[in-house]
DNA sequence: CTGAAAGCGCTTACAG
DNA sequence: CTGAAAGCGCTTACAG
């Protein structure tokens, strides 16, 4: 009776294997691994029987397996570190690489790294250990020299939104500098000469290329360099918001606002409901988001394209994989200017 | 010369195995072996000699052909299908799953699925292709007894956001049914009887239970039952958007609203500040979202918890590869409603 | 404490 | 057209 076993100890059916399925079909596995793979030169009679016994015990290949042997063993499987995977910038480029993979029968693994240098490593690592065929990167530590043995060993990377440092390696990047700028610029046309600047931790590259537009813009434009008007290091939007509050209530404030990212946005428009400064204080931020445009007023933004920005590195991920070796490619996806209304309120009149 | 190959035909160096470690370090295979997991019994003098040889090589180990042959062979890793990485929903959902499985070395495999039930089999066979210890799975297909025969290969198998149809299983839902009702039974405290019900795709089951909701509160508070007022088949922006300004422009409007979607919600805001009446019309929503809070009026919502739902669904799976092998579990989520203002807004006194 | 042999599920490289 | 043998990189089950 035992011997049939206790059900709660062994309540599963093991999968079938190759072996499985050829002693079914009385035939070799070499047989059935031609039916499998889609070989030809085997009787019909065989294949129909091959088929019939996989249908039967439900078998599924073991792609773990062939890959081991295969030669090439490509798993058909790519690496994707973000930022934060419930970040719509980060969730989008996902879709768009997954979207893009999904042609090639490709899976993706990933992993959110919460501006962690250590738990990018260790995500890399982790991947590199199940032999994805490539991996896209968002890099959050300041070296990534660390994968120069992934590159070495045939690993194509690609990295997006921010530059890699201490390796030369494919990236796609908006243009945070230009759009920058940009913003800086429009809202020098409207007449505004004293732009505050909202910016995040200043560690983020993106953060010090935006600071860099923002600057150059006010250089270009001879506006006063008034440290007073940059605060750095906003990384939520409670900070934003209690950063902008002060800012609006200083002796000396702004009359307009350059918010360098979503949250920061978010933020500035808290407390300029709260003061009740929304139509009077003008305001740009980087990134676009939904609702944008249902707000009041509606929000002027430097839009990024993070499914662009996607596709490209997936794009560029292939291409190595499908075996061009060229140099290192850079991409710098230009932003666009949405003017809405927040960004267009004037100066007031003195 | 030709021997030492053509750099552009192999310009990779490939990986390391446990031989090279092996023959670099002078000991057996085994001896590596026990030395990356960690067993004792090696000489200290070996240990560091492999070492040593594991950091020359810049060895990995692969964990794929570790699993192969490991007793119960785990591969560490567990698929995750979900409708639209894109989608905030999705992503909270995706992010709490990943911090539980972080906890445990676990990797995420994931894919959307659109709405497309053949792209549900296709990622879960891919998943169950490489083996993957455990899925979670947002269904869209109307039928999952195709799954059986996972289940008894003994993949545990968590379903979120919507029950699985012909299979009993673990999931993890949110209360549908119940939120839409408290939302109904809101708007008529508030003194509506006139509320539309604006929904997803008739065919999505939270969609029906979101419904039968609605319904339920209807009866419950004798409002008079109009299917003029039922608007279903809604499932962008844009379609809520038109649907609205039709039913609002109507002979017979009705003076709230009740969305039952976020993507409708956003539609439906759009419709009435394109007439004017974002602060006459009453509004609750089915899911909370950023901005909620930024919008004039704030929006009332009956607010899901996603992040709880991973969190929880991941939970539930862990412990089934911990061994639990009790029966089905069904968990339901309560919904919150959250009122800041549109939801509050009266009926126009006659 | 150490390692040689067998085997995980599959493909490769042959031989017939 | 078909299959037996060897091998992918590792662990198991032994023997010493």
């Amino acid at each position: 009776m035992s011997q049939h076993g206790d059900p709660a100890a062994t309540p599963y059916r093991p999968r079938a294997t190759l072996r499985d399925v050829a002693a079914m079909a009385g035939v070799s596995i070499k047989t059935v691994s031609r039916v499998v793979n889609g070989e030809n030169g085997v009787t019909p009679a065989k294949v129909a029987a091959v088929r019939r016994a996989i249908r039967q015990l439900d078998y599924r290949p073991n792609v773990s397996a062939s890959a081991l042997r295969r030669a090439g063993g490509r798993t058909s499987a790519i690496g994707m570190v973000l930022e934060d995977l419930a970040n719509p910038f980060s969730s989008a480029v996902l879709r768009a690489v997954e979207d893009v993979a999904n042609e090639r029968q490709v899976l993706i693994l990933t992993g959110s790294v919460d501006e962690d240098q250590d738990r990018e490593r260790t995500l890399v690592r982790a991947f590199t250990e199940r032999r994805v065929d490539g991996l896209i990167i968002a890099p959050v530590g300041e070296d990534q020299g660390y994968l120069r043995a992934e590159i070495e060993a045939g690993t194509p990377l690609v990295f997006v939104d921010r530059l890699p440092q201490g390796l030369p390696a494919d990236c796609v990047l908006s243009d945070n500098e230009g759009g920058a700028r940009d913003a800086v610029h429009h809202l020098a046309d409207v007449g505004h000469r004293h732009i505050a600047y909202l910016g995040d931790l200043r560690i983020i590259p993106t953060a010090q290329q935006r600071f860099a537009g923002y600057q150059r813009a006010c250089l270009e434009r001879g506006l006063p360099w008034n440290p007073a008007h940059h605060v750095h290091d906003l990384h939520t939007v409670a900070d934003a918001a209690t950063a902008t509050v002060r800012l609006l209530r200083s002796a000396d404030p702004p009359t307009a606002l350059f918010a360098s990212q979503n949250l920061v946005t978010i933020g500035a428009i808290t407390a300029l409901q709260q003061l009740g400064l929304e139509d009077t204080v003008a305001l740009v931020g980087f990134d676009d988001f939904l609702m944008a445009d249902l707000l009041k007023p509606r929000v002027s933004v430097i839009a990024q394209d993070p499914r662009r920005m996607g596709r490209v590195a997936a794009e560029l991920l292939f291409q190595r994989l499908d075996g061009d070796h060229g140099g290192p490619r850079r991409v710098v996806l230009p932003t666009t200017t949405i003017l809405r209304g927040s960004g267009e309120i004037p100066p007031p009149a003195i």
